[in-house]
DNA sequence: ATGACTAGCACGGCTAGA
């Protein structure tokens, strides 16, 4: 099964290109970001039209995540206190509609737009910090039932040097600074993995480019856009892309889509090499 | 060039993104 993940800035504004782009690709979810839409307005029949149902959290014009899925999705979770309902902590973050998880075949899908942070010495920077805390607590809660665990999303971190075209330069800066590189780390621990690097050990693989200073054109880009999966379902992966053509379109939102290919369920044959390889 | 582009809201010029 195919899981993908996309920033794209304003669903309403790519309507057109989503519809395109799962026509082409059909993966079996697609989780969005910046959905930029209340939810009265999100345009669910044109993705009912394409065979998909849709559940969404979103608000007027900023934020905002969606799941886009071919199969009905079982207990829809919207924002940290979807997770942890007695947390004044987690209802004050999820002012901003960020979060939305739901399982699907028995995968835990959990789909986040974290803060950017703006700059180091704005008050959106220590916001971006408390906000990745929160989500340490939301997914050690999630981790009580045990379900296998697939976290996708725009981080707006990039976590090494050569997840940035010009390290030298950006290092210690907005998306590359050490606390919320820590933050980011934290969150993981030794239970999610970047699907992306067991398959593509090399830099100059970028999932956003600035609008600004031709930044597409001199291909400066950043990758920020990320999957990671636990331990059972990195073991069944079989590629994870990043769909950066996407960006080239006309009108084009800064983020390209990033998918993962995952052999699941797993099949019989699965099972007993993976039992041949245990102990 | 450490330069500036896009979307939403609302209809002019902000805020926000990253």
């Amino acid at each position: 099964m195919q899981i993908a993940t996309w920033n794209v800035n304003s669903i309403r504004t790519r309507l057109d290109q989503v519809q395109t782009w799962l026509k082409d690709v059909q993966p079996e979810l697609l989780c969005l970001q910046e959905t930029k839409v209340d939810d009265p307005l999100f345009p669910h029949q044109a993705f009912e039209d394409l065979g998909y149902q849709v559940s969404f959290h979103g608000q007027k014009a900023y934020n905002g995540v969606a799941i886009v899925s071919r199969q009905p999705l079982e207990d829809v979770r919207l924002g940290f206190s979807g997770e942890l309902p007695e947390d004044a902590e987690a209802l004050r973050l999820g002012e901003q509609k960020r979060v939305i998880s739901a399982l699907i075949d028995n995968i835990r899908v959990v789909n986040i737009y974290v803060p950017n942070g703006s700059e180091l010495k704005s008050e959106k920077y220590p916001y971006k910090l408390e906000w990745l805390s929160c989500l340490n607590r939301y997914l050690k809660a999630q981790a009580t039932r045990g379900e296998p665990l697939c976290v996708v999303g725009d981080f707006n971190i990039a976590l090494e040097a050569r997840d940035i075209h010009n390290p030298a330069r950006l290092t210690g800066e907005i998306m590359a600074s050490e606390p919320e590189r820590e933050a980011l780390l934290d969150v993981l621990g030794d239970r999610l993995h970047d699907v992306f690097r067991v398959f593509e050990p090399d830099t100059n693989h970028w999932s956003w480019w600035d609008y600004r200073s031709g930044a597409w054109d001199r291909d400066r880009g950043w990758r920020i856009d990320h999957i990671y999966l636990c331990d059972e379902l990195l073991s069944q992966a079989k590629s994870c892309v990043i769909h950066k053509h996407v960006r080239g379109n006309e009108k084009p939102s800064d983020h390209a889509p990033v998918s993962v290919d995952i052999s699941w369920p797993p099949t019989e044959n699965d099972e007993q090499i993976s039992e041949l390889f245990s102990d």
